[in-house]
RNA sequence: GGCCCGUUGGUGAAACGGUUAACACACCUGCCUUUCACGCAGGCAUUCACGGGUUCGAACCCCGUACGGGUCACCA
């Protein structure tokens, strides 16, 4: 068996999107899992749409991901150059020669001919549109500018054993005489794509199912040289909660790597969660390493059905994760947030790592760090109406308890944590109230809230003035 | 419209003709903690889109229906 080398070959026409991240994971997974090559090709070849700057965030974010690449344009390799525009005079001589063996043929027809030969088939109700060939037939001898068509073989049946979907069959009569090089001299996706994986001697590609159809015209060209075809497989694609492909334009689903990099998710957490986007480990748990889930990667467990993208699932991950990190770690992720909501101004260090602290093991990406400031610290004081359900259930019993509290947290001279502690301590024996009667009033005294982080750290937090203007505003309202 | 694909609990997702239909998330209950959260232990689908068929036996195989999706460019 020869060696184990995959790809991944983005066009540098944007940031990495989730979906490429996955179908560059899942490549990278396969052959680390295997011992293989992972190769990095720039697929640059539609000049119009490429973006400066787009090929380095891909590369930026992959790394991030902790995706490294064993071959590409910055680390070399010695199939390259890596980038397409670098290896036109490679694509020019085995499109020549297709057009020698009369396996390709020029095609002078402009776009709106095209255009307009398409809209005839489609008006006139025809099934299946293609290419009328009529360049082939009768080349018009008063133009220059052509672009080079593959003469697609009649009645070929072209069949491959997909490693997600099994035997995939399709026919040659359903597939036009396609472009292979376009007007510009530039080759299109699907020829550069199948001379570049042969040249490179990719064994393996896994990418998304939209490029299923593409697989027999790329088998085309390996039958026109006689190369052997790469062992592929299509990934189900990713669709979101909706049910709908996720596409870049869909504005409610984050789906930018580097989105995520700067709302404060860990790259682990990223990891992880991708990789079960069409892939399900044999693992009980499916918090993983990335050694664990290069270990556990197995062709088999591929998906067939389309993967949810499931925020829920993503946070859950991302939290597991979150709480593997050091503290300094930790407060390294929050910092930058609360420096740009402006929510350490007048606090000191020890209040940042303290608030950090307090909400660690709930922290589901970093710049949440700032919403639960917001709703404990800083947004309007509201009590919810669970909690004022519970203060009337005995109303008396409340206000005592918070009274107490309240004289109590004023009479402290130190006002930290462990004070606050001694203070609900000596508010239940002055109130002649224990266990979820004390804690409750003085939670939902100060918070509004049933639920929240550790009681005593968050009054110390909140200091003396706001936690007794909110027993008082309580009180009153009782 | 042609071609291709999918359809399992509130959600994600296993199972590759024979199990009480994994597991995870969410939710609920109990334990723990003088509260909350974390953690731990349990609970939660008379059932696998629907209708036929094949088989001793089907979520898994075949046919059809419905619904959803992908693709049909000188874009990748």
């Amino acid at each position: 068996m020869s060696e184990i080398r995959v790809r991944y070959a983005p066009s540098p026409t944007g940031d990495l999107h989730i979906g490429n991240a996955r179908t560059a994971l899942f490549n990278y997974l396969f052959a680390k899992s295997q011992g293989g090559k992972f190769i990095l090709r720039i697929e640059d070849t539609d000049i119009a749409r490429n973006v400066a700057g787009g090929e380095a965030s891909q590369m930026n974010y992959l790394r991030w991901l902790g995706i490294e690449w064993d071959e590409s344009v910055d680390v070399g390799g010695e199939y390259g150059p890596y980038r397409q525009l670098e290896r036109l005079e490679v694509y020019q001589k085995y499109a020549e020669e297709l057009v020698a063996k009369g396996l390709a043929y020029q095609c002078y027809c402009t776009s709106a001919e095209l255009e307009a030969e398409r809209d005839q088939l489609e008006a006139k109700g025809v099934d299946n549109i293609h290419y009328s060939r009529r360049c082939l037939e009768q080349p018009p001898s008063d133009r220059s500018e052509y672009s080079i068509r593959f003469k697609v073989p009649e009645e070929v049946t072209y069949t491959f054993t997909d490693l997600v979907r099994g035997e995939v069959t399709f026919e040659s009569a359903d597939i036009g005489d396609w472009v292979i090089v376009k007007a510009n001299g530039i080759p299109t996706y699907n020829f550069a794509c199948a001379v570049d994986d042969h040249l490179m001697k990719i064994s393996h590609i896994f990418r998304g199912e939209e490029h299923i159809t593409n697989t027999p015209k790329q088998m085309m060209i390996y039958d026109a040289f006689g190369w052997d075809v790469p062992v592929c497989g299509h990934m189900t694609l990713i669709v979101n909660e909706a049910g709908k492909k996720l596409s870049k334009r869909d504005a409610d689903t984050v789906q930018f790597i580097q989105q995520y990099a700067e709302m404060g998710y860990l790259p682990e957490g990223m990891f992880n969660f991708i990789s079960l986007l069409g892939h399900s480990p044999v693992s009980e748990s499916e918090v993983l390493t990335a050694d664990e889930i290069i270990a556990s990667f197995d062709v088999n467990r591929l998906s067939k059905s389309p993967s949810t993208f499931d925020r829920a699932k993503l946070a859950f991950i991302n939290t597991q994760h979150i709480k593997n990190l050091a503290e300094d770690e930790l407060l390294e992720l929050c910092m930058p947030h609360l420096i740009d909501a402006d929510v350490l101004v007048g606090k000191s260090p020890d209040w940042a790592r303290d608030l950090v602290n307090l909400f660690a093991d709930r922290l589901t990406h970093g710049s949440e760090i700032v919403d639960l400031y917001d709703e404990f610290f800083d947004g309007e004081f509201v009590i919810a109406d669970a909690a004022r359900e519970f203060l009337t259930g005995d109303v008396d019993a409340s206000v005592r308890t918070l009274t107490a509290f309240k004289n109590e947290l004023e009479g402290l001279v130190e006002f930290d944590a462990d004070a606050v502690k001694a203070a609900i301590k000596q508010t239940g024996k002055t109130a002649e109230v224990k266990g979820k009667n004390l804690f409750m009033p003085c939670r939902i005294g100060v918070s509004g809230a049933m639920h929240g982080p550790d009681l005593p750290v968050l009054v110390g937090l909140l200091g003396r003035d706001v936690a007794v203007a909110r027993l008082n505003a309580v009180i009153e309202g009782l």
